[in-house]
RNA sequence: GGCGGGAUAGCUCAGCUGGUCAGAGCGCAUGAUUCAUAAUCAUGAGGUCGAGAGUUCAAGUCUCUCUCCCGCUACCA
């Protein structure tokens, strides 16, 4: 039931426009998209691989109002560098456009157009913040006030950056808006949802019984969604930064991001080919969705449910998701700097692409998560692309050179050992396809550096050096075949390491080879003569790696700092206001998890006045038992709140280190209960 | 708390529908070798396959419970 498909579409996740590219995103999307895409060209497969740069959304209109300019020219600015840093490392799109170009913003519109006037979506209206002096609607982001947790002034209304709770803008105490400063109002806005619940049972058709092929981590992330049930999902935002909802009396209100998003991989298709419509809507293209593992549920739920609505167009055949690259044992952090910037690289490393594009091949968190370390990737580069690789296509062509003079020996009579040898190589070349046919890169890269492997062994146990001396007849077919070897080893590291395949055949001074070629022993004349040999990878020293390592210490030592900086002082208030708190030294005398959360704690305390319950999200901090007979500090007549169907009487108050890390505040010796601070 | 993914030699990982599946690469040790960027080649690791129980003639491979890591999610005052 495998079906046949005649040409291919292949896409790769946007990358967001609000900063440059760095490993973790090569890792884990645009290495394997180019790698698949590179090995479909050559095997000379109609092939179409898109990308672009996501440039909507709330982040990026943050950042620039933060640096002060237009978010077109923050998204000017990175789609720059990430278009050059990719095609420097060799990622290779037949296009790579973004989300405002014109033709995004025409297709996208008629998209959105499309689906309304054939009433697939649903109308809302709902209450939303609005600020009335610059009179617009705020996004949550926008929305800054005191954070109910930890008390920092300047929390968002998405997230308290400085406690990294998760809020809701009316959570936060004396909302107002980040733009005007004014006190926003709730006010009427309409939006239009597209009702996922309707494609339920298509997508579970679709996914769970057909895609049953599809790595685990992708189907249990799908099964775990449609087992919840799906809920309608809004298309557009109030906003002034995006593509305009393309229907009347919708001023004010563009389309939200993740809807536009994915719709660039129609446009940027659209731009690249008058042909497009082919590659999207006929069944015998094969289109495969290369992405990171936080982008499942928008390209297998919600992308298909869009297309789906639309009609015309095909689903997905796979969605290929790795899982996330760490940076030396902690997660690559963009606010924190804690990343190998890619358009860094490339000017720290020069000459050094594909040394990179293979350690991160070679070490992708295909099945999970995985560590990058500089120390591994000076190993890898040493003890496998110097000692195996490069050595020896070298030793290949420094023994032609010198017995030969560089002209390619005839081949003779083989012998059972060549035989042997040459059969392994097309063994290895089904096993290449099978394991890049079915995502399984890092695997197949091991089989494509296995040519090398066996090169090195054919000489030495073949010893040509030897040889010469009293077989020179015999070294002729030998050479032949380690040059014969050395031609397939440019054709099967060519979709891994461009760069490499490319100088390798410029050394044996031919032209390239196509995919069907691999295995061959006929792809260099007898009689050719080769070019000058030059070392194809060459040894990083410690000092090198020690300066890559010495610049994520500055930026964590950076990082420290800037944590360890204590919030500026609040606002002055007067004894009446702090006379209002009523604090008092507190006992505890016992306490729980509340059920089916995380962080609460329900505590039973003692206040001197009255014995209370108060929820404290601090479980993660503090098991039960350690807290109980610990005296605190309680502010006993902050507003009762109910939390999980408990009322909570009172706060607990705790400090909070850079770390994150809670401390209770106790009187240096224990009092009685009820001792007012003060 | 719910859900998903992961846990296999020092390190990074293969092991599909249960029975040569206890493996590969790197590191390490010993030996061989010198054409080659002190590169290469051969041999070796005795890892209770996260823990415990169960199903089976037979379990990394299936079931249950538990632990730890990573995500997503949840009304973190």
């Amino acid at each position: 039931m495998e079906k046949q498909f005649k040409r291919y579409l292949i896409t790769s996740a946007l990358p967001y426009a609000n900063g440059p590219v760095h490993i973790g995103h090569l890792a884990g999307v645009y290495v394997p998209s180019d790698i698949y895409t590179r090995y479909l060209r050559l095997r000379g497969r109609e092939v179409v691989s898109v990308c672009g740069s996501d440039e909507h959304g709330v982040p990026i209109t943050i950042k620039a109002k933060k640096e002060g300019i237009t978010p077109q020219q923050v998204v000017d600015r990175y789609h720059e560098i990430i278009k050059s840093s990719f095609e420097r490392l060799g990622i290779k799109f037949d296009i790579y456009s973004r989300t405002t170009s014109p033709t995004h913003y025409a297709t996208a519109s008629e998209f959105f157009r499309k689906l309304y006037d054939d009433g697939k979506f649903v109308e809302q209206t709902s209450e939303q913040y609005y600020d009335e002096e610059a009179k617009t609607f705020l996004a949550d982001r926008y929305i800054v006030g005191t954070c109910p947790k930890c008390g920092n002034t300047a929390a968002y209304g998405d997230q308290c950056e400085a406690c990294g709770s998760t809020l809701s803008p009316d959570e936060l105490i004396e909302p107002h808006s980040a733009v005007s400063g004014s006190v926003p109002v709730k006010r009427e806005t309409k939006h239009w949802y597209l009702p996922l619940d309707q494609y339920e049972s298509m997508l579970r058709e679709w996914i769970l019984e057909g895609h049953k092929e599809w790595k685990s981590n992708v189907y249990g992330q799908c099964k775990s969604w449609l087992d919840g049930g799906l809920l309608p999902r809004a298309v557009s935002r109030d906003l002034d930064w995006g593509i305009p909802v393309p229907v009347e009396g919708a001023e004010g209100k563009v389309l939200y991001v993740w809807f536009d998003a994915p719709i660039g991989y129609i446009s940027a298709t659209k731009e690249l080919t008058p042909e497009w419509e082919k590659y999207w809507k006929s069944e015998d293209t094969k289109l495969v969705h290369f992405i990171g593992k936080d982008n499942i549920v928008f390209h297998c739920i919600v992308f298909p449910s869009m297309l789906k609505a639309h009609g015309d167009y095909i689903l997905p055949e796979n969605v290929p998701s790795n899982e996330f690259l760490n940076l030396e044992g902690n997660k690559i952090s963009t606010s924190k700097n804690w990343a190998v910037w890619l358009h860094e690289y490339l000017d720290e490393m020069p000459g050094k692409e594909d040394v990179l594009r293979y350690v991160l091949c070679a070490n992708a968190p295909e099945t999970k998560d995985n560590d990058f370390t500089w120390a591994d990737y000076q190993a890898r580069n040493n003890n496998e692309l110097v000692a195996v690789l490069g050595n020896f296509v070298n030793r290949a062509l420094v023994l032609t050179k010198k017995y030969y003079e560089g002209v390619v020996p005839a081949c003779g009579e083989l012998n059972d050992y060549d035989r042997e040898t040459i059969a392994e190589l097309s063994q290895i070349k089904e096993a290449l396809e099978s394991n890049i046919e079915n995502y399984r890169f890092r695997e197949a890269l091991k089989e494509a550096m296995n040519f090398a492997r066996i090169g090195n062994k054919y000489l030495a146990d073949t010893e040509p050096w030897k040889l010469i001396k009293t077989d020179a007849e015999r070294v002729n077919t030998i050479l032949n075949i380690a040059l014969q070897i050395t031609a397939n080893i440019a054709v099967a590291i060519e979709p891994f390491m461009p760069f490499s395949a490319a100088k390798i055949l410029k050394m044996l001074a031919v032209e390239g080879y196509d995919w069907e070629q691999l295995g061959s022993m006929g792809l260099i004349a007898a009689g050719h003569t080769i070019g000058e040999p030059s070392l194809l990878f060459e040894k990083i020293e410690d000092d090198v790696i020690r300066r890559q390592l010495d610049k994520l210490e500055a930026a964590k030592a950076a990082n420290l700092a800037a944590e360890v900086k204590a919030e500026p002082q609040k606002e002055e208030c007067s004894y009446d206001d702090f006379q209002k708190m009523d604090i008092r030294v507190s006992t505890i005398l016992a306490a729980e998890k509340v059920a089916k959360t995380k962080k609460l704690l329900k505590l039973t305390i003692d206040t001197g006045i009255d014995h209370r319950t108060i929820v404290s999200g601090i479980a993660e901090h503090f098991s039960p038992e350690e807290l109980v007979g610990k005296q605190v500090l309680v502010l006993v007549n902050l507003q009762p709140r109910e939390l999980k169907g408990i009322l909570s009487q009172g706060m607990i108050l705790m400090a909070e280190d850079a770390s994150g890390k809670l401390r209770l505040l106790q009187p240096n010796e224990p009092v009685n209960a009820g001792a007012m601070v003060g």
